[in-house]
DNA sequence: TTACTTACGAGTAACTTACGAGGTAATAAT
DNA sequence: ATTATTACCTCGTAAGTTACTCGTAAGTAA
């Protein structure tokens, strides 16, 4: 937990960048916060960098710059993209971070927005945002993010006689039944739904 | 069992946290709780770490050394009760606080864990976590925790012709309709649902 | 040179901790 | 019916530690 002036000093540095598109100079940081001396800048900076909330990297021109790491963005995974029946992971490129509970914060994890309606009748709705633990396994009846011949899909995994079955929670569709002429990967457990309402 | 007194400080501290993300100091506790000590308020912190409550992290001593344990930190609420339909409201005497995101985070909301399906159409489920907010109000279409003659209950709130209606969402339920002989009180309006895979 | 980053020693205010003392109120002992 | 005993709580202050700040100087890259 931070103190309310490192705080603030971090603030003032992802809003710089954020206005600017460039990380600030310690001088700029010092006019910023009015402070009277590159010490204390510096003081901070060292003090972010070893809380590992921060880290200096060499800007284009040789300079060295500083860099805000992500990981510092409050209980936020990165939603990664869409993920909707019979269609690869559609990635966003500009990622956006959203609010989770805080005990699935950590670097395995990440959000994935629902398209479609192929879990709904597990409660998993159009536009849910689901908690995804990157995993290559899967136990009977997880609920999986997986990718089957290119095509990622959301379905509950199970064994059954002949292998694995994956199966969508919606009557319309049907079980998937994998053979091994197919390419399974399971790319993560679901751990969680939320909805939002407005 | 806790004394009503240190209660009522460990509670201080724990919405000092929720509200300002971050222990507050000796000083502010003891403005905010109108002491005129400073011994008075460690003889507290004391008291309440050797039961377990509470530990300071910063070794011997030190600035921001307070911290509550894991169990009350972070960012959760309390978990009041279960609500089913056509029961009041189940409260459970020992409070347990549940996380959620950050943004939830507020005076005003509670969770209530979910007992029966009667929203199952909206893809609320028997035992997801619903964030409730507080209110008196409601609008159109959200969906409401209500006290309806006594009873608590889920349910989406529509005006209609004649005045107010309580939907469910599931086919099995009829549609209630509130007429001016009823007491329908609105005790919140729920803002989101979660759920966890184990 | 110019524009910037690093390093160091020292000071101060903010904050925590330790300790001695005292004041209720309830229960037990005389 | 008085007096100890104990648990619980409050105060004031001194002492100890840390977080933060400064100024200055040396280092590094275009």
């Amino acid at each position: 937990m931070l103190s309310p002036k490192k705080q603030k000093f971090l603030d003032y540095i992802k809003s710089f960048i954020s206005r600017n598109d460039r990380p600030p100079t310690f001088v700029e940081i010092m006019k910023g916060l009015k402070f009277n001396s590159l010490g204390t800048i510096n003081w901070y900076i060292v003090q972010l960098e070893s809380e590992g909330l921060i880290k200096r990297v060499k800007g284009s021109n040789g300079k060295r710059a500083l860099s805000v790491l992500e990981k510092n963005i409050g209980n936020k995974l990165p939603m990664l993209g869409l993920v909707a029946a019979g269609m690869p992971i559609e990635v966003f490129d500009n990622v956006e971070y959203v609010d989770v509970p805080s005990k699935y914060i950590n670097d395995e994890n990440y959000v994935l927005k629902v398209d479609g309606n192929s879990m709904i009748d597990d409660g998993i709705l159009d536009g849910d945002y689901i908690v995804v633990k990157k995993s290559q396994i899967a136990r009977a009846g997880d609920t999986v993010v997986a990718i089957l011949n290119g095509e990622a899909t959301l379905k509950k995994y199970y064994l059954g006689k002949n292998g694995v079955e994956l199966h969508p929670r919606n009557r319309k569709y049907n079980i998937i039944f994998v053979s091994t002429d197919d390419q399974l990967y399971i790319q993560g457990q679901v751990l969680g739904v939320f909805r939002e309402y407005n």
